[in-house]
DNA sequence: GACTTTCGTTCGAGTCTCGTACTTAATGAT
DNA sequence: ATCATTAAGTACGAGACTCGAACGAAAGTC
């Protein structure tokens, strides 16, 4: 069992004091773009000396360069400074996906681009020799040897321990273990964390998509099954094993629908990709998303559609309406095959969530569609690498 | 809106470092107990002579102590090492609670120990001066002029916003604003912060009730209403707003159910003091707790009672896998009017919970009755108190 | 061209942690 | 009894870091 005394329990060396610093100037360019060494001392509350010291030290690491000073600037009345800003010539950082029909990977460098981003359609589901191959190709296109590669991250389908590495239970894709860790960790040498796919997915929505700079966010991503991915704070919300966020199970919606995990009302059998179609009376194409924009297609011209599309997107509220209450987030995000079938699931949820809030008080969420599409996970991945670099709690050098 | 910028955003000074490094020899005396200087490196990893400086300006300040000697010890080889142990002659953290029928107190000192444990039945609800009084005579007497008053908190049943200070909603005491910080603040002349009663609650069961050491813990109270707490490595989960945690409402349960609020299904109107009492034909008494305790003992004679605990139990376990699966907790604690129950509530709700569990892999989370009964939250918000001096954001000096 | 304003750097002072060496206090062997 | 051994706690100097003040540099303004 996890205890409290696991938790921020590190000593504090001159050499950690630094480290926090820099990571508060990196962040700071980030999060709010570049800066002169005066503006970075301003908005981080450091000496102006100390900023100076450690942007040269990241500059001499290639993480942050001085910018060519833009002429049409206002004209200021001192001595003009220089802006410095994220480097993205040497440090990047690899997510993927490995799903059941497909394989992603995305690149991304220190600023926040992304240099690199596909996706590849597998025959079995759990190819694990296929998202290596996509590594060593993304390692080779957009790595290289000029660039370093801090750490990568591989979003799955399933139960990741709080380890980061073990995952427990993907039935999707028949990986269990260390296994695939290791063999991502072996391909592209250096450290990597697994982790799951709607806690990935929600962390990019929440670091570049619909819920950028959102402190507190909900992930609702629609597959054949249903995830959320939480962020409080800015961070994820893992729980004791690591497996919070597990919504697609909970009893919400129809009470009578049976589920494929073999038990009935489970909210995935009310708005999960299967129960949507059999409402409708359609089957699956290749893909969910691809799934779903006939659908919404469909939904253009028969009105059948459209009742059986609010009647899912009032399911869809409700269950919202249970995670607001107990997570009180700012924005929910819906990503997967809710993304083509936009508003007209969006609007039946906001009106049952509406009817739902708990206290005059509480502010509905907003309520976002995801942004980032298929990538997310896989971008997820690679910001998460990324996250150890922006705590802290590692060095660029 | 609140965005991630706002977090972990400080400076860190050489000042700061050494706080940091205070604040985990602090933690370590607090969660693992008294230890020699020797041990006390290992244990936080700092170097020997680094903590013999901060024991020495902890000592200096009364918040440890140097232990005899125990004469009982194994004897070991080289010198014996001096335990040092927290003390809690000087440093003191006061907890409220402001609730409908009563108001109360705790003291703690840094040790943890209660210093001093009172209620008071109040007549109207939200009786401020009552609580204000309490608050005095408390200070009067376990803190007087031999203590120092670090911190305070107050608990009450409501929405309290992030700030820790601005109650939005709180029906049913009917104090709204910042006046009660405010109150609190002026009759005991140290910072206050305002917190919501399930979150203090939850924290009092994470630090001394039925989920000690847990990082990852759920806490439930039963009153009139019901509201959860939620603990995620450590720290209590706020959201956006700080309203998280207000699952009273959530549609679960009998969907028939008409609740206090308008609507219908809520689990509060499931499982809820009133929906208990109106199933089994009985009246309340001056408290819910009081009222649980008869409630109890007609159990033992009556079979119709037990199964009607049964059928409020199975609600329990149902919305419990709702909230198991969104958070993962390790310990799920509940209180308020479900401690006399006990088991005849737990045991169907531990079915419940089993036959809901999401995947293999899960595990399902430990239910356990709070041991802190009626002074759990303001024991809560005497801890949060001390919160800040054991993160190392505020030094004792 | 002198003045003002602001940027970035230099430098010395002040803190803090750390490793080493040293002192102290106990046990166990001779 | 005496001395080696072992481990705890302390003293001290080295190294790292941040900070404020002072200073030089690079603009615009009068």
């Amino acid at each position: 069992m996890t205890t409290t005394a696991d938790r921020a329990g590190r000593p504090g060396s001159t050499e950690g004091l630094r480290r926090q610093n820099t990571s508060l100037v990196l962040r700071s360019l980030r999060q709010l773009g570049p800066a002169t060494r005066a503006e970075l001392a301003k908005r981080t509350g450091l000496a102006k000396a100390t900023v100076g010291v450690i942007v040269a030290a990241l500059e001499a690491a290639d993480a942050v360069t001085e910018l060519e000073r833009t002429g049409s600037a206002v004209a200021a009345r001192g001595r003009p400074g220089v802006p410095v800003a994220l480097s993205g010539r040497r440090f990047l950082a690899l997510g993927l996906e490995l799903n059941v029909d497909y394989v992603s990977v995305a690149v991304l460098d220190l600023t926040g681009t992304v240099r690199l981003s596909a996706s590849r359609p597998v025959t079995g589901p759990g190819d694990v020799s296929a998202l290596v191959a996509l590594a060593r190709w993304a390692r080779a296109e957009a790595v290289g040897e000029a660039h370093d590669l801090v750490a990568a991250g591989v979003a799955v389908p399933g139960l990741v321990r709080g380890d980061n590495r073990t995952i427990a239970w993907a039935p999707n894709i028949g990986v269990t273990g260390e296994s695939l860790a290791a063999a991502v960790e072996d391909a592209l040498g250096c450290p990597v964390r697994v982790s799951n796919d709607a806690n990935c997915a929600a962390y990019a929505e929440a670091h570049h998509g619909a819920a950028v700079g959102v402190a507190h966010a909900l992930y609702l991503t629609g597959t054949v099954g249903i995830g959320a991915g939480i962020v409080d704070r800015g961070e994820l919300v893992r729980g004791g094993a690591g497996f919070a966020g597990e919504v697609g199970h909970m009893p919400i919606g129809d009470s009578t629908a049976r589920c494929g995990c073999g038990r009935q009302g489970c909210w995935e059998a009310s708005i999960g990709l299967h129960a949507v179609l059999a409402r409708v009376g359609m089957t699956e194409v290749e893909t969910p998303l691809a799934t779903a924009a006939l659908l919404a297609g469909r939904a253009d011209r028969e009105p059948a559609v459209v009742d059986a599309l609010a009647e899912v997107g009032h399911s869809v509220g409700l269950g919202l309406a249970m995670l607001a209450s107990v997570l009180d987030p700012e924005v929910v995000v819906l990503g997967g095959f809710f993304v083509p079938l936009g508003e007209r699931v969006l609007a039946p949820a906001r009106a049952a969530l509406d009817a739902r809030l708990a206290a005059p008080a509480q502010v509905r969420p907003e309520l976002r569609l995801s942004t980032l599409g298929i990538q997310a996970a896989a971008l997820g991945a690679a910001e998460q690498a990324f996250s150890r670099v922006f705590a802290g709690d590692v060095e660029l050098a």
